[in-house]
DNA sequence: GCCTAGGTCCCGTTA
DNA sequence: TAACGGGGCCTAGGC
Protein backbone atom coordinates (compact mmCIF):
# COMPACT_ATOMS: atom_id res chain seq x y z
CA UNK A 1 0.00 0.00 0.00
CA UNK A 2 1.82 3.16 -1.25
CA UNK A 3 -0.49 5.67 0.56
CA UNK A 4 -2.25 6.10 3.89
CA UNK A 5 -4.59 8.68 4.78
CA UNK A 6 -7.44 9.30 7.54
CA UNK A 7 -9.45 12.31 8.19
CA UNK A 8 -9.86 13.67 11.19
CA UNK A 9 -8.07 10.76 12.86
CA UNK A 10 -7.73 9.54 16.00
CA UNK A 11 -4.78 10.03 18.28
CA UNK A 12 -4.63 5.86 17.74
CA UNK A 13 -4.80 6.54 14.09
CA UNK A 14 -2.38 9.23 13.73
CA UNK A 15 0.09 7.44 15.61
CA UNK A 16 0.08 5.02 13.59
CA UNK A 17 0.00 7.00 10.29
CA UNK A 18 2.98 8.72 11.58
CA UNK A 19 5.05 4.83 13.04
CA UNK A 20 4.31 3.69 10.29
CA UNK A 21 5.35 6.55 7.77
CA UNK A 22 8.73 7.07 10.00
CA UNK A 23 9.49 2.92 9.78
CA UNK A 24 8.85 3.25 6.05
CA UNK A 25 10.78 5.90 4.38
CA UNK A 26 7.36 7.17 3.58
CA UNK A 27 6.84 11.17 2.90
CA UNK A 28 4.21 12.34 5.95
CA UNK A 29 2.05 15.40 5.82
CA UNK A 30 -0.34 16.71 7.95
CA UNK A 31 -3.15 19.32 8.04
CA UNK A 32 -3.45 20.55 11.59
CA UNK A 33 -4.45 23.08 13.94
CA UNK A 34 -0.81 23.12 15.71
CA UNK A 35 1.83 25.84 17.90
CA UNK A 36 5.18 25.48 16.91
CA UNK A 37 8.40 26.38 19.21
CA UNK A 38 12.01 26.48 17.42
CA UNK A 39 15.09 26.97 19.01
CA UNK A 40 18.54 26.72 17.65
CA UNK A 41 20.79 29.63 15.88
CA UNK A 42 17.70 31.30 16.07
CA UNK A 43 14.72 31.18 18.39
CA UNK A 44 10.65 31.25 17.39
CA UNK A 45 7.25 30.75 18.45
CA UNK A 46 4.31 30.58 16.44
CA UNK A 47 0.73 30.65 18.02
CA UNK A 48 -2.06 28.52 17.34
CA UNK A 49 -3.25 28.01 13.47
CA UNK A 50 -3.71 25.41 10.46
CA UNK A 51 -0.58 24.57 8.66
CA UNK A 52 1.00 21.99 6.45
CA UNK A 53 3.14 19.48 8.04
CA UNK A 54 5.90 17.26 5.82
CA UNK A 55 8.26 15.02 7.50
CA UNK A 56 10.12 13.51 5.10
CA UNK A 57 12.60 10.18 5.21
CA UNK A 58 15.95 11.89 5.32
CA UNK A 59 14.66 14.03 8.08
CA UNK A 60 13.82 17.13 6.54
CA UNK A 61 10.83 18.81 8.32
CA UNK A 62 8.60 21.38 7.23
CA UNK A 63 5.83 23.68 8.50
CA UNK A 64 3.57 25.53 5.89
CA UNK A 65 1.40 28.43 6.33
CA UNK A 66 -0.98 29.52 3.75
CA UNK A 67 1.14 32.11 2.21
CA UNK A 68 4.89 32.06 1.07
CA UNK A 69 7.38 30.26 -0.57
CA UNK A 70 9.24 29.56 2.47
CA UNK A 71 8.19 27.21 4.88
CA UNK A 72 7.27 29.04 8.57
CA UNK A 73 9.28 26.62 10.81
CA UNK A 74 11.60 23.74 9.47
CA UNK A 75 14.32 20.99 9.89
CA UNK A 76 17.10 20.50 7.58
CA UNK A 77 17.95 16.91 6.08
CA UNK A 78 19.67 14.53 8.60
CA UNK A 79 16.85 15.67 12.05
CA UNK A 80 15.91 12.95 14.01
CA UNK A 81 12.15 12.96 14.93
CA UNK A 82 9.99 11.53 17.21
CA UNK A 83 6.79 11.99 19.15
CA UNK A 84 5.39 12.54 22.98
CA UNK A 85 1.75 11.50 23.37
CA UNK A 86 0.44 13.42 26.34
CA UNK A 87 -3.30 13.41 27.50
CA UNK A 88 -5.16 14.48 25.06
CA UNK A 89 -2.64 15.89 22.11
CA UNK A 90 0.61 14.92 20.45
CA UNK A 91 3.81 16.45 19.93
CA UNK A 92 6.51 15.97 17.01
CA UNK A 93 9.54 16.63 18.10
CA UNK A 94 12.56 17.33 15.70
CA UNK A 95 15.71 17.49 16.76
CA UNK A 96 19.06 18.45 14.71
CA UNK A 97 23.08 17.81 16.09
CA UNK A 98 25.69 20.27 15.06
CA UNK A 99 24.27 22.71 15.49
CA UNK A 100 21.97 21.45 18.43
CA UNK A 101 18.46 23.16 16.90
CA UNK A 102 15.28 21.74 17.85
CA UNK A 103 11.64 21.57 16.40
CA UNK A 104 8.41 21.06 18.73
CA UNK A 105 5.06 20.52 17.08
CA UNK A 106 2.06 20.62 19.49
CA UNK A 107 -0.39 19.44 17.23
CA UNK A 108 -4.16 20.51 18.87
CA UNK A 109 -6.19 19.16 16.22
CA UNK A 110 -5.33 17.14 13.24
CA UNK A 111 -7.98 17.28 10.19
CA UNK A 112 -6.11 14.87 7.86
CA UNK A 113 -2.75 12.54 8.57
CA UNK A 114 -0.99 10.79 5.17
CA UNK A 115 1.98 9.18 4.19
CA UNK A 116 3.32 8.04 0.67
CA UNK A 117 5.51 5.58 -0.10
CA UNK A 118 7.53 7.99 -3.00
CA UNK A 119 9.24 5.87 -5.68
CA UNK A 120 11.71 8.45 -7.44
CA UNK A 121 14.97 8.06 -8.96
CA UNK A 122 14.85 10.83 -11.07
CA UNK A 123 17.61 14.16 -10.99
CA UNK A 124 16.52 17.62 -12.09
CA UNK A 125 18.24 18.62 -15.14
CA UNK A 126 18.83 22.18 -15.06
CA UNK A 127 19.78 24.56 -17.89
CA UNK A 128 20.74 28.45 -17.40
CA UNK A 129 23.22 28.15 -14.23
CA UNK A 130 26.08 30.11 -13.91
CA UNK A 131 28.30 26.62 -14.65
CA UNK A 132 26.57 26.64 -18.03
CA UNK A 133 27.39 30.03 -18.48
CA UNK A 134 31.12 29.08 -17.46
CA UNK A 135 31.27 26.01 -19.18
CA UNK A 136 29.80 28.20 -22.81
CA UNK A 137 33.07 31.20 -21.76
CA UNK A 138 35.59 28.39 -21.88
CA UNK A 139 34.54 26.89 -25.08
CA UNK A 140 33.62 30.27 -26.66
CA UNK A 141 36.10 32.93 -24.74
CA UNK A 142 35.57 35.38 -28.13
CA UNK A 143 32.39 35.68 -26.71
CA UNK A 144 34.08 38.20 -24.05
CA UNK A 145 36.56 39.67 -26.63
CA UNK A 146 39.09 39.08 -29.23
CA UNK A 147 41.69 37.05 -28.31
CA UNK A 148 40.82 36.22 -25.17
CA UNK A 149 42.30 32.92 -23.69
CA UNK A 150 41.17 31.25 -20.99
CA UNK A 151 43.53 29.66 -18.06
CA UNK A 152 41.93 28.33 -15.01
CA UNK A 153 38.55 27.35 -14.27
CA UNK A 154 37.29 27.87 -10.66
CA UNK A 155 40.39 28.77 -9.22
CA UNK A 156 41.40 29.36 -5.78
CA UNK A 157 43.94 32.13 -5.35
CA UNK A 158 44.62 33.76 -2.28
CA UNK A 159 41.26 36.05 -0.93
CA UNK A 160 38.33 33.66 -2.83
CA UNK A 161 37.71 31.67 -6.03
CA UNK A 162 38.23 32.83 -9.53
CA UNK A 163 35.25 31.93 -11.93
CA UNK A 164 37.49 32.32 -14.91
CA UNK A 165 41.08 33.69 -14.59
CA UNK A 166 42.87 34.29 -18.49
CA UNK A 167 44.65 36.21 -20.31
CA UNK A 168 44.08 38.71 -23.19
CA UNK A 169 45.55 39.15 -26.71
CA UNK A 170 48.32 41.82 -25.25
CA UNK A 171 48.73 38.89 -22.30
CA UNK A 172 47.37 41.16 -19.53
CA UNK A 173 45.79 38.71 -16.82
CA UNK A 174 41.98 39.11 -16.67
CA UNK A 175 39.58 37.82 -13.86
CA UNK A 176 35.33 37.38 -14.84
CA UNK A 177 32.80 37.10 -12.32
CA UNK A 178 29.90 35.55 -13.59
CA UNK A 179 26.54 36.68 -12.99
CA UNK A 180 23.55 34.22 -14.50
CA UNK A 181 21.78 37.47 -13.52
CA UNK A 182 21.80 41.21 -12.98
CA UNK A 183 24.77 41.97 -11.08
CA UNK A 184 24.72 43.87 -8.11
CA UNK A 185 27.18 45.91 -5.63
CA UNK A 186 28.04 42.24 -4.46
CA UNK A 187 29.52 41.18 -7.24
CA UNK A 188 31.82 44.56 -7.96
CA UNK A 189 33.05 43.82 -4.70
CA UNK A 190 33.89 40.24 -4.73
CA UNK A 191 35.68 41.14 -8.79
CA UNK A 192 37.72 43.79 -6.95
CA UNK A 193 38.60 41.54 -3.91
CA UNK A 194 39.70 39.00 -6.76
CA UNK A 195 41.55 41.67 -8.91
CA UNK A 196 43.34 43.16 -5.89
CA UNK A 197 44.71 40.05 -5.01
CA UNK A 198 46.17 39.04 -8.11
CA UNK A 199 47.70 42.55 -8.51
CA UNK A 200 49.50 42.22 -5.66
CA UNK A 201 51.57 39.25 -7.66
CA UNK A 202 51.37 40.03 -11.16
CA UNK A 203 51.33 43.43 -13.24
CA UNK A 204 48.31 44.80 -14.93
CA UNK A 205 45.24 42.79 -13.88
CA UNK A 206 42.11 43.25 -15.68
CA UNK A 207 38.13 42.36 -14.25
CA UNK A 208 35.14 42.20 -15.98
CA UNK A 209 32.05 41.26 -14.95
CA UNK A 210 30.24 39.36 -17.00
CA UNK A 211 26.35 39.53 -16.46
CA UNK A 212 23.01 40.10 -18.56
CA UNK A 213 22.55 43.58 -16.90
CA UNK A 214 23.83 45.55 -14.28
CA UNK A 215 22.41 47.51 -11.01
CA UNK A 216 22.25 51.30 -11.23
CA UNK A 217 24.65 51.18 -8.25
CA UNK A 218 27.10 48.09 -9.58
CA UNK A 219 27.14 50.46 -12.81
CA UNK A 220 28.34 52.86 -10.85
CA UNK A 221 31.21 51.80 -8.78
CA UNK A 222 32.44 49.86 -11.27
CA UNK A 223 33.38 52.11 -13.43
CA UNK A 224 34.68 54.18 -10.90
CA UNK A 225 36.91 51.22 -9.60
CA UNK A 226 38.20 51.00 -13.18
CA UNK A 227 36.94 47.37 -13.65
CA UNK A 228 35.05 46.29 -17.13
CA UNK A 229 31.70 45.05 -17.94
CA UNK A 230 30.20 42.84 -20.96
CA UNK A 231 26.70 41.35 -21.55
CA UNK A 232 25.83 38.05 -21.72
CA UNK A 233 23.35 35.86 -21.11
CA UNK A 234 23.03 32.09 -19.68
CA UNK A 235 22.68 29.59 -22.13
CA UNK A 236 19.73 27.55 -21.99
CA UNK A 237 21.39 24.54 -23.54
CA UNK A 238 21.42 20.76 -22.65
CA UNK A 239 24.40 20.30 -20.48
CA UNK A 240 27.12 17.62 -22.01
CA UNK A 241 29.29 15.41 -19.67
CA UNK A 242 31.51 18.17 -18.54
CA UNK A 243 34.94 17.34 -18.42
CA UNK A 244 37.14 18.41 -15.15
CA UNK A 245 39.82 19.93 -16.85
CA UNK A 246 41.04 23.01 -15.10
CA UNK A 247 44.28 24.20 -16.35
CA UNK A 248 46.16 25.01 -19.09
CA UNK A 249 49.28 25.73 -18.05
CA UNK A 250 51.40 27.49 -15.87
CA UNK A 251 51.03 31.54 -15.77
CA UNK B 1 -16.27 21.31 5.46
CA UNK B 2 -12.71 22.57 6.06
CA UNK B 3 -10.73 19.31 4.80
CA UNK B 4 -11.27 16.90 2.19
CA UNK B 5 -9.66 14.15 0.51
CA UNK B 6 -10.02 11.30 -2.22
CA UNK B 7 -7.33 8.51 -2.18
CA UNK B 8 -6.63 7.06 -5.95
CA UNK B 9 -9.32 9.85 -6.77
CA UNK B 10 -11.40 9.52 -10.62
CA UNK B 11 -10.53 12.35 -12.79
CA UNK B 12 -13.67 13.62 -11.78
CA UNK B 13 -13.05 13.40 -8.01
CA UNK B 14 -9.35 14.90 -9.38
CA UNK B 15 -11.40 17.96 -11.05
CA UNK B 16 -13.32 18.42 -7.66
CA UNK B 17 -10.85 18.96 -5.73
CA UNK B 18 -9.02 21.24 -7.52
CA UNK B 19 -11.49 23.25 -8.35
CA UNK B 20 -13.14 23.51 -4.92
CA UNK B 21 -9.32 24.31 -3.95
CA UNK B 22 -8.70 26.57 -5.59
CA UNK B 23 -12.27 28.58 -5.53
CA UNK B 24 -11.93 28.68 -1.72
CA UNK B 25 -8.30 29.49 -1.19
CA UNK B 26 -7.34 26.28 0.13
CA UNK B 27 -4.23 24.58 0.83
CA UNK B 28 -4.39 21.82 -1.85
CA UNK B 29 -1.99 18.85 -1.83
CA UNK B 30 -1.57 16.36 -3.94
CA UNK B 31 0.88 12.79 -4.05
CA UNK B 32 1.02 11.82 -7.56
CA UNK B 33 3.31 10.08 -10.02
CA UNK B 34 3.96 12.92 -12.25
CA UNK B 35 7.02 14.67 -14.95
CA UNK B 36 7.74 18.57 -14.48
CA UNK B 37 9.03 21.07 -16.96
CA UNK B 38 10.07 24.65 -15.62
CA UNK B 39 10.88 27.50 -17.91
CA UNK B 40 11.88 30.77 -16.91
CA UNK B 41 14.44 32.88 -15.19
CA UNK B 42 16.32 29.03 -15.57
CA UNK B 43 14.87 26.19 -17.53
CA UNK B 44 14.12 22.16 -15.98
CA UNK B 45 13.35 18.89 -17.03
CA UNK B 46 12.23 15.92 -13.72
CA UNK B 47 11.25 12.92 -15.48
CA UNK B 48 8.59 10.41 -13.97
CA UNK B 49 8.20 9.63 -10.31
CA UNK B 50 6.67 10.18 -6.85
CA UNK B 51 6.25 13.61 -5.29
CA UNK B 52 3.69 15.98 -3.31
CA UNK B 53 2.54 18.56 -4.67
CA UNK B 54 1.26 21.77 -2.86
CA UNK B 55 -0.76 24.68 -4.15
CA UNK B 56 -1.43 27.83 -1.44
CA UNK B 57 -3.83 29.94 -2.18
CA UNK B 58 -1.12 32.95 -2.54
CA UNK B 59 -0.43 31.19 -6.12
CA UNK B 60 3.19 29.56 -4.24
CA UNK B 61 3.49 26.29 -6.10
CA UNK B 62 6.10 23.43 -4.50
CA UNK B 63 7.03 20.41 -5.74
CA UNK B 64 8.78 18.30 -3.07
CA UNK B 65 10.83 14.95 -3.92
CA UNK B 66 11.28 12.12 -0.71
CA UNK B 67 14.93 14.49 0.08
CA UNK B 68 16.11 17.93 0.78
CA UNK B 69 14.37 20.73 2.25
CA UNK B 70 14.07 22.72 -0.55
CA UNK B 71 11.05 21.96 -3.52
CA UNK B 72 12.85 20.36 -6.51
CA UNK B 73 10.51 22.92 -8.71
CA UNK B 74 8.49 25.55 -7.53
CA UNK B 75 6.70 28.96 -8.40
CA UNK B 76 6.65 31.71 -6.47
CA UNK B 77 3.70 33.51 -4.80
CA UNK B 78 1.42 35.57 -7.37
CA UNK B 79 1.33 32.41 -9.86
CA UNK B 80 -1.90 32.02 -11.54
CA UNK B 81 -2.61 28.33 -11.52
CA UNK B 82 -5.00 26.61 -14.42
CA UNK B 83 -5.23 23.04 -15.65
CA UNK B 84 -5.77 21.06 -18.68
CA UNK B 85 -7.91 18.04 -18.69
CA UNK B 86 -6.70 15.20 -21.60
CA UNK B 87 -8.30 11.90 -21.68
CA UNK B 88 -6.70 10.48 -19.32
CA UNK B 89 -4.82 12.54 -17.59
CA UNK B 90 -4.59 16.18 -16.23
CA UNK B 91 -2.11 18.90 -16.38
CA UNK B 92 -1.23 21.25 -13.69
CA UNK B 93 0.18 24.96 -15.30
CA UNK B 94 1.12 27.66 -12.99
CA UNK B 95 2.82 31.15 -14.69
CA UNK B 96 4.19 33.86 -13.40
CA UNK B 97 4.64 37.02 -15.07
CA UNK B 98 7.15 39.31 -14.56
CA UNK B 99 9.16 37.55 -15.00
CA UNK B 100 7.58 35.31 -17.24
CA UNK B 101 8.22 31.37 -16.23
CA UNK B 102 6.02 28.34 -16.43
CA UNK B 103 5.72 25.34 -14.59
CA UNK B 104 3.95 22.32 -16.30
CA UNK B 105 3.35 19.39 -14.01
CA UNK B 106 1.91 16.17 -15.84
CA UNK B 107 -0.11 14.25 -13.24
CA UNK B 108 0.64 10.44 -14.68
CA UNK B 109 -1.47 8.82 -11.12
CA UNK B 110 -2.95 10.65 -8.26
CA UNK B 111 -2.44 8.77 -5.26
CA UNK B 112 -4.28 11.26 -3.10
CA UNK B 113 -5.84 14.66 -3.83
CA UNK B 114 -6.97 16.68 -0.51
CA UNK B 115 -7.54 20.41 0.63
CA UNK B 116 -7.60 22.20 3.85
CA UNK B 117 -9.42 25.51 3.93
CA UNK B 118 -6.41 26.70 6.49
CA UNK B 119 -7.57 29.47 8.97
CA UNK B 120 -4.46 31.01 10.45
CA UNK B 121 -3.90 34.79 11.17
CA UNK B 122 -0.65 34.23 13.44
CA UNK B 123 2.85 35.41 12.33
CA UNK B 124 5.93 34.00 13.29
CA UNK B 125 8.16 35.59 16.24
CA UNK B 126 11.95 35.50 15.38
CA UNK B 127 14.66 36.44 18.45
CA UNK B 128 18.08 36.47 17.27
CA UNK B 129 18.20 38.26 14.06
CA UNK B 130 20.62 40.70 12.94
CA UNK B 131 18.06 43.58 13.33
CA UNK B 132 18.47 42.49 16.71
CA UNK B 133 21.84 42.54 17.59
CA UNK B 134 21.44 46.10 15.62
CA UNK B 135 19.16 47.46 18.19
CA UNK B 136 21.22 45.82 20.71
CA UNK B 137 24.29 47.53 19.92
CA UNK B 138 22.02 50.80 18.97
CA UNK B 139 21.45 50.59 22.83
CA UNK B 140 24.29 49.22 24.47
CA UNK B 141 27.48 51.15 21.98
CA UNK B 142 30.13 50.13 24.78
CA UNK B 143 29.90 46.28 23.87
CA UNK B 144 31.87 47.67 20.75
CA UNK B 145 34.29 49.24 22.74
CA UNK B 146 34.76 51.72 25.38
CA UNK B 147 33.63 55.32 24.57
CA UNK B 148 32.09 54.39 21.01
CA UNK B 149 28.88 56.85 19.68
CA UNK B 150 26.29 55.44 17.16
CA UNK B 151 25.31 58.24 14.47
CA UNK B 152 23.27 55.96 12.32
CA UNK B 153 21.33 53.12 11.84
CA UNK B 154 21.28 51.59 8.10
CA UNK B 155 22.59 54.37 6.66
CA UNK B 156 23.09 54.87 3.02
CA UNK B 157 26.30 56.12 1.49
CA UNK B 158 27.41 56.08 -2.21
CA UNK B 159 28.09 52.56 -2.48
CA UNK B 160 25.80 50.30 -0.52
CA UNK B 161 24.24 50.59 3.02
CA UNK B 162 25.80 50.72 6.50
CA UNK B 163 24.57 48.65 8.80
CA UNK B 164 25.85 51.16 12.18
CA UNK B 165 27.58 54.22 11.40
CA UNK B 166 29.30 55.88 14.29
CA UNK B 167 31.97 57.64 16.01
CA UNK B 168 35.00 56.42 18.78
CA UNK B 169 36.10 58.17 21.32
CA UNK B 170 38.82 59.65 19.69
CA UNK B 171 36.12 60.93 16.73
CA UNK B 172 37.26 58.50 14.12
CA UNK B 173 34.26 57.74 12.31
CA UNK B 174 33.81 54.10 12.76
CA UNK B 175 31.72 51.60 10.16
CA UNK B 176 30.02 48.52 11.64
CA UNK B 177 29.32 45.20 9.46
CA UNK B 178 27.34 43.14 11.81
CA UNK B 179 26.77 39.50 11.23
CA UNK B 180 24.14 37.06 13.23
CA UNK B 181 26.52 33.83 11.79
CA UNK B 182 30.28 33.20 11.37
CA UNK B 183 31.32 36.42 9.33
CA UNK B 184 33.34 34.98 5.79
CA UNK B 185 35.08 36.98 3.05
CA UNK B 186 32.12 38.12 1.84
CA UNK B 187 31.31 40.16 4.68
CA UNK B 188 34.64 41.74 4.95
CA UNK B 189 34.03 42.49 1.41
CA UNK B 190 31.28 44.54 2.19
CA UNK B 191 33.09 46.29 4.90
CA UNK B 192 35.77 46.96 2.98
CA UNK B 193 33.14 48.82 0.46
CA UNK B 194 31.80 50.98 3.07
CA UNK B 195 35.29 51.84 4.94
CA UNK B 196 36.67 52.61 1.08
CA UNK B 197 34.02 55.14 -0.09
CA UNK B 198 33.41 56.74 3.42
CA UNK B 199 37.11 57.14 3.64
CA UNK B 200 36.69 59.31 0.23
CA UNK B 201 35.31 62.61 2.38
CA UNK B 202 36.28 62.24 5.65
CA UNK B 203 39.46 61.37 6.97
CA UNK B 204 40.61 58.74 9.00
CA UNK B 205 37.72 55.99 8.68
CA UNK B 206 37.62 52.55 10.83
CA UNK B 207 35.75 49.20 10.09
CA UNK B 208 34.87 46.92 12.65
CA UNK B 209 33.19 43.25 11.81
CA UNK B 210 31.09 42.25 14.66
CA UNK B 211 30.21 38.87 14.69
CA UNK B 212 29.99 35.78 16.75
CA UNK B 213 33.01 34.29 14.88
CA UNK B 214 35.26 34.50 11.99
CA UNK B 215 36.20 32.10 8.81
CA UNK B 216 40.36 31.78 8.60
CA UNK B 217 39.79 33.54 5.27
CA UNK B 218 37.79 36.22 6.70
CA UNK B 219 40.56 36.56 9.53
CA UNK B 220 43.34 36.86 7.05
CA UNK B 221 41.48 39.21 4.94
CA UNK B 222 40.38 41.53 7.48
CA UNK B 223 43.73 41.74 8.76
CA UNK B 224 45.55 42.46 5.36
CA UNK B 225 42.89 45.13 5.03
CA UNK B 226 43.44 46.94 8.40
CA UNK B 227 39.67 45.88 9.54
CA UNK B 228 38.86 44.97 13.00
CA UNK B 229 37.23 42.49 14.21
CA UNK B 230 34.42 42.21 17.97
CA UNK B 231 33.26 39.31 19.01
CA UNK B 232 29.22 39.49 19.61
CA UNK B 233 26.64 37.06 19.62
CA UNK B 234 23.00 37.77 18.66
CA UNK B 235 20.65 38.53 21.54
CA UNK B 236 17.55 35.86 21.96
CA UNK B 237 15.44 38.57 23.40
CA UNK B 238 11.45 39.44 22.90
CA UNK B 239 11.80 42.01 21.12
CA UNK B 240 9.69 45.29 21.75
CA UNK B 241 8.80 47.39 19.67
CA UNK B 242 11.53 49.00 17.88
CA UNK B 243 11.37 52.55 17.30
CA UNK B 244 12.52 54.40 13.88
CA UNK B 245 15.04 56.67 15.42
CA UNK B 246 17.95 56.61 13.05
CA UNK B 247 20.01 59.73 13.39
CA UNK B 248 21.33 61.97 16.37
CA UNK B 249 22.96 65.14 14.16
CA UNK B 250 24.65 65.30 11.54
CA UNK B 251 27.91 64.07 10.98
C1' DG C 1 34.45 19.09 9.61
C1' DC C 2 35.38 24.11 7.51
C1' DC C 3 35.45 27.22 3.69
C1' DT C 4 33.73 29.37 -0.44
C1' DA C 5 30.17 30.75 -3.45
C1' DG C 6 25.73 29.96 -6.22
C1' DG C 7 20.55 30.10 -6.15
C1' DT C 8 14.68 29.75 -11.00
C1' DC C 9 17.48 31.82 -4.32
C1' DC C 10 13.11 34.14 -1.28
C1' DC C 11 12.00 38.01 1.37
C1' DG C 12 11.42 42.67 3.51
C1' DT C 13 12.30 47.44 3.21
C1' DT C 14 13.06 51.76 1.18
C1' DA C 15 13.61 55.34 -2.28
C1' DT D 1 9.29 49.43 -9.71
C1' DA D 2 14.42 48.65 -8.87
C1' DA D 3 17.94 48.19 -5.53
C1' DC D 4 20.09 46.53 -1.62
C1' DG D 5 21.16 43.15 1.84
C1' DG D 6 19.60 39.44 5.32
C1' DG D 7 18.51 34.46 5.88
C1' DG D 8 17.62 29.52 11.49
C1' DC D 9 19.17 30.85 4.42
C1' DC D 10 19.98 25.72 1.66
C1' DT D 11 22.97 23.19 -1.39
C1' DA D 12 27.03 21.79 -3.84
C1' DG D 13 31.95 21.21 -4.33
C1' DG D 14 36.77 21.25 -2.37
C1' DC D 15 39.96 20.18 0.94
Amino acid sequence: MKVKSIENPSQEDLLNILSEGLSSEAIITIFAHCRVHYDGRAKSELGNGDRVIIIKPDGSFLIHQREKREPVNWQPPGSRVSFQVEEDRVRIISVRRKPRETLEVELLKVYLASYLQAEDSEELTLMGSEAEMRDYIFENPEVIEEGFKVLFKEKPIKHGIVDLLGRDKDGNLVVLELKRRRADLHAVSQLKRYVEDLKEEHGNVRGILVAPSLTSGAKKLLEKEGLEFRRVKPPKREKAQRGKQKTLDSF
